[in-house]
DNA sequence: CTCTTGACGCAAT
DNA sequence: CATTGCGCCAAGA
């Protein structure tokens, strides 16, 4: 990939996951998606792994089906679940509750539907 | 240089 | 549900 290309990507991966409004939560696909890269939701989510903080809240990017595959990288299973629940998201066995309702679409809540 | 892995996704089985 | 195959890219062995 083009080094250029993959530094514009990265910026849009992190600038998309800063609109997540909190209580809510969207997926490395979708993310990539709305950066313009469908196919490059493997490599959003090595991004996400690598946002060492500064207003990223990775805490709120899951995978397509809801599902905290970064568990363990937030220091155990418990730490990751702890936070969606303060920000009132439902998580029971490593999934987000009722994920249909808390996912949030970049591309279908950034730019208004005609 | 090749192989393997991985905070992924999706369709098919 | 769980598995498999295929697509993608980067980093480490």
């Amino acid at each position: 990939m083009d080094p250029v290309e993959k530094e514009y990507f990265t910026r849009a991966v992190y600038g998309i996951a800063r609109l997540i409004p909190p209580g809510r939560a969207t997926s490395y696909g979708a993310i990539a998606r709305a950066a313009g890269h469908p196919e490059l939701s493997r490599l959003a989510g090595r991004i996400m792994s690598h946002s060492g903080g500064d207003g990223v809240p990775a805490h709120r990017v899951v995978n397509s089906r809801g599902i905290l595959t970064a568990a363990a990288a937030f220091g155990g299973a418990g730490r990751l679940e702890r936070l969606l629940e303060a920000e009132g998201v439902e998580v029971r066995s490593g999934r987000i509750c009722r994920w249909r309702e808390v996912f949030w679409d970049p591309l279908a809540e950034i730019v208004p539907k005609e």
